[in-house]
DNA sequence: TATTGTTATACTCTATAACTATA
DNA sequence: TATAGTTATAGAGTATAACAATA
């Protein structure tokens, strides 16, 4: 049978929920005045260089939209491109000392934001929602339907 | 602490998750050949007429966007608009016959998809998730920062 | 010929404000 | 003057394809 209010579905749920979350978590991204994007780019980058494709993929967006980003990071100075001397078509993409910092802001920030969210919830609860949401099928395959 | 990597966020697992599941019920959403919002709409109609301006409330979308929802919904047959005969200024919005039949398909669609997205987790489990998901601090205030 | 990064273009969404008709 | 609905416009976001440099 169906629900009578999409309020009762655990799809909707999750989905409202979702969308609230990463609105909060975007708004603390934005702390150091960085389009969340471009916060998200510098995460990425934590761990250590890495291509301007590779980078894309981790991402999840499409090459050209992560030209805009490293504009905007290079001309912050929170990051540099250089060619990869090995192929020339290369762009090797690393952060800056002034990019770590700003990380480091952004963590913290994005820290607070989780603590706020799951307030309410102690640490074993937070781990059975983890352990949760992992197992929930999110497979990529298209259900577009006409 | 900071983490290493975004995924070990419960922030960020939440928000992801919940935008794949977002897209999953989106994509049922259009089994009726539908935009997603405008079968969002039919079933804020399900449990009977109301005015075009509440109608925007529930929907949680400006006024104005809800025109060109309607505009589709009454050219397919779906919906009908009619004035209020005690303020001819609002319309009263009901779902039609057609609209009833479209929306049984739509929730059946959003039934089959939430059956595909919680298959590995059982009714109990369910329902954890459910009261975990409520228990979650998603107050509307903004958190912009500059 | 294929690949990397870049640029340009177009399309969707959304937010805003002006406009009308009613009150 | 205020409200319900409508229309028009502009902005952000995104997807796509064409392009130059290099392999």
């Amino acid at each position: 049978m169906a629900a009578t209010d999409s309020s009762d579905r655990l799809g909707f749920l999750l989905s409202f929920r979702g969308e609230l979350t990463g609105a909060r978590i975007r708004a603390a991204l934005g702390v150091a005045g960085l389009h969340p994007r471009n916060a998200m780019t510098l995460m990425q980058l934590a761990p250590g260089a890495m291509s301007q494709r590779d980078l894309a993929a981790a991402l999840e967006i499409d090459p050209s939209q992560l030209v805009a980003v490293l504009n905007d990071l290079e001309s912050a100075g929170l990051a540099e491109r250089r060619r990869d001397p090995a192929d020339r078509r290369r762009h090797i993409v690393e952060m800056t000392q002034a990019g770590a910092a700003a990380l480091e802001r952004v963590d913290a920030a994005v820290g607070e934001a989780e603590r706020e969210l799951f307030a309410n919830l102690t640490a074993e609860e937070q781990d059975v929602l983890r352990r949760l949401l992992d197992r929930v099928v999110v497979d990529r395959g298209d259900h577009d339907c006409g």
